[in-house]
RNA sequence: GGGUCGUUAGCUCAGCUGGUAGAGCAGCGGACUCUUAAUCCGCGGGCCAAAGGUUCGAAUCCUUUACGACCCA
């Protein structure tokens, strides 16, 4: 034994016995409980210490993926691989490895897939074989070259006359067989959740894809892709609950904003016609398996057009998606077949209600027996009959729009952007598309009179003083903008994580979003 | 906000009416050049989420708290 392999064994049974003694490590200056496997798999790069080879190296650069090696040879027969002169280099996880005296096979996994490697003595040769044993482990990223093969029981394989670490993993990987199911644990270590659930990065491929072909499809109808402010200094164009921060140097209170709606319409007066934006929006409210408190929100914008031209190009939207996404227009959504393609069906807001409550639909427009039905399903009602009539809708209707189902004619009292119906001004020209019981989109004929949008407001200020919290702030800005005239234009928001959820089959807005938010795990 | 359930080894989970904590995988030592959850022999590994309480004795019963899941508003 050399002195420095000597010395090097000596310094590591003084740092095990620092580590015995404390059985921690440091991190960020914080001291942290560091387990027994943790402690081994640093052990292990010693052996690279010992011949003065670099810990992390960053010189290796595979040219092939495994996918290449499985679209080259995946038919060929052991013999004519026997016989061929190509060579490979790959690089990716160690997610198995079956270890015999002089030889191992490993499960490689790169981004394109799975491959496995056979890496012996007699390929290696003696010395490199050593380091690889006393080295590599499940987890490790390693970097492979080597020709294909074909082992006796038929797996195509590369074996390696080449094999290094390039990077240890210290921390072990959850089990092989089981995999990592603990929700929280996937959500908090998302990493870990990729490496070892390769659905979850299906689904946001999926993703990518679904908001690709979103683009491209307004791309191609000549929307303008714009950027609004995501901090406003007045949180306006949906009835929610923002985040309130605060601008230091100019020493004003900001808040994120709830939805672009309103820069977008300014945009609108502007002459840009056709404009749209996807990306994130945050609501001050509850965290569910349908929210999210920051999510991602199309709004786009088209004038002259109405809600109506804004419903058939919904449809031709959505079932391009599901034949982009999945292949086919009937999608399965959690044990049932929602089928996508057009046209949906259409009911009116007020219908539907009067429908579930088996009374005539002009009974909804008497307050005492609004009020009494309300009471009678466990509501509230509090005097305002268009928002008595969408609690109910939310209570009785919503959960069972399974199909795409557009609900037409809002209550003005919950539209306070909406243009109003003509001839019939207690509604609005709005829809909203439900699918597998929820709420997928939102959209309407946007109200540009400016005289009718400054008394919304007002109604929306009357509100707030009341006590709603949801209401929206008089916005003279945006007035403003009005008055310098916006064309008539149709205006639609779709939520783009529920949309993945439905497309893949996804039971939890948590499952469509990376890092979904969660509680510190130690509070602050 | 309310209800139900959960939190035990790195991971997946057992642990009965209270009696000193268990398995598989992973890890460590050894054997093995064709495995597919490799196999075989041996060995370590735990503040039972946290804090209180009841008890001679608590992973187990009670209370509170934290985090999460599901359902409801």
């Amino acid at each position: 034994m050399t002195g420095r392999a000597r010395w090097a064994i000596v310094r590591c049974l003084r740092v095990e016995k620092v580590f015995e003694l404390r059985r921690v490590t440091f991190s960020r200056g914080r001291v942290l409980p560091m387990d027994e496997q943790s402690r081994q798999r640093r052990l292990k790069l010693d052996a690279l210490r010992e011949r003065n080879l670099p810990l992390y190296p960053n010189d290796f650069r595979p040219e092939h993926h495994t996918a290449d090696v499985q679209a080259a040879h995946g038919e060929a027969p052991a013999e004519a691989l026997a016989e061929s002169t190509a060579r490979y280099s790959l690089a990716g996880r160690v997610m198995a490895l079956r270890s015999f005296g002089k030889a191992a096979f490993l499960k490689l996994r790169d981004r394109t897939g799975d491959l496995q490697i056979f890496a012996s003595r007699d390929g290696l040769g003696e010395d490199s074989f050593q380091l690889f044993r006393a080295t590599v482990e499940v987890g490790d990223i390693v970097g492979v070259s080597g020709k294909p093969m074909r082992t006796k029981t038929g797996e195509l394989s590369v074996q390696a006359d080449g094999l290094r670490l390039l990077t240890k993993s210290l921390q072990p990987l959850p089990e092989k067989w089981h995999g990592l199911t603990d929700v929280e644990i996937r959500y908090r270590r998302r990493y870990l959740d990729l490496i070892v659930n390769p659905d979850v990065r299906k689904v946001f491929e999926a993703r990518a894809r679904i908001v690709r072909h979103v683009r491209a499809f307004l791309d191609a109808r000549g929307f303008l892709e714009v950027e609004t402010p995501m901090m406003h200094a007045l949180a306006g164009g949906a009835t929610a609950r923002p985040f309130a921060t605060h601008h230091n140097a100019l020493d004003m209170p900001l808040y994120l904003r709830v939805a672009p709606e309103l820069h977008l319409k300014r945009l609108l007066v502007g002459g840009l016609e056709r404009v749209y934006e996807l990306n994130r929006c945050f609501r001050n409210e509850g965290v569910s398996t349908q929210h999210n408190p920051e999510f991602t929100m199309l709004e786009f914008y088209q004038a002259y057009a109405t809600y109506e031209d804004l419903m058939r190009l919904t449809e031709e939207l959505l079932a391009g998606l599901a034949r982009e996404v999945c292949g086919s227009t009937t999608v399965p959504y959690q044990g049932q077949a929602i089928e996508l393609g057009g046209p949906y069906r259409r009911l009116s807001a007020h219908g539907a209600v009067a429908e579930a409550l088996g009374v005539g639909e002009e009974v909804l427009a008497r307050p005492e027996e609004l009020a009494r039905l309300a009471r009678a399903n466990g509501l509230q009602p509090d005097g305002e009959a268009g928002k008595t009539v969408m609690a109910l809708f939310e209570l009785l209707v919503e959960p069972k729009l399974i199909q795409p189902t557009f609900v037409c004619d809002f209550p003005l009292a919950v539209s306070p952007l909406a243009r109003k119906k003509a001839g019939r001004p207690e509604l609005v020209d709005r829809f909203e598309l439900y699918v597998a019981g929820r709420e997928m989109a939102n959209a309407f004929s946007e109200l540009n009179d400016p005289e009718d949008q400054r008394e919304r407001f007002a109604e929306q200020m009357r509100a707030k003083a009341k006590g709603d919290e949801e209401a929206m702030p008089f916005d003279e800005d945006y007035v403003l903008a009005l008055e310098y005239g916006m064309p008539p234009a149709g205006g639609q928001g779709i939520g783009i994580d529920r949309l993945v959820m439905l497309l893949c089959d996804a039971a939890s807005i948590r499952d469509v979003i990376l890092f979904p938010l969660l509680r510190p795990e130690r509070p602050a």
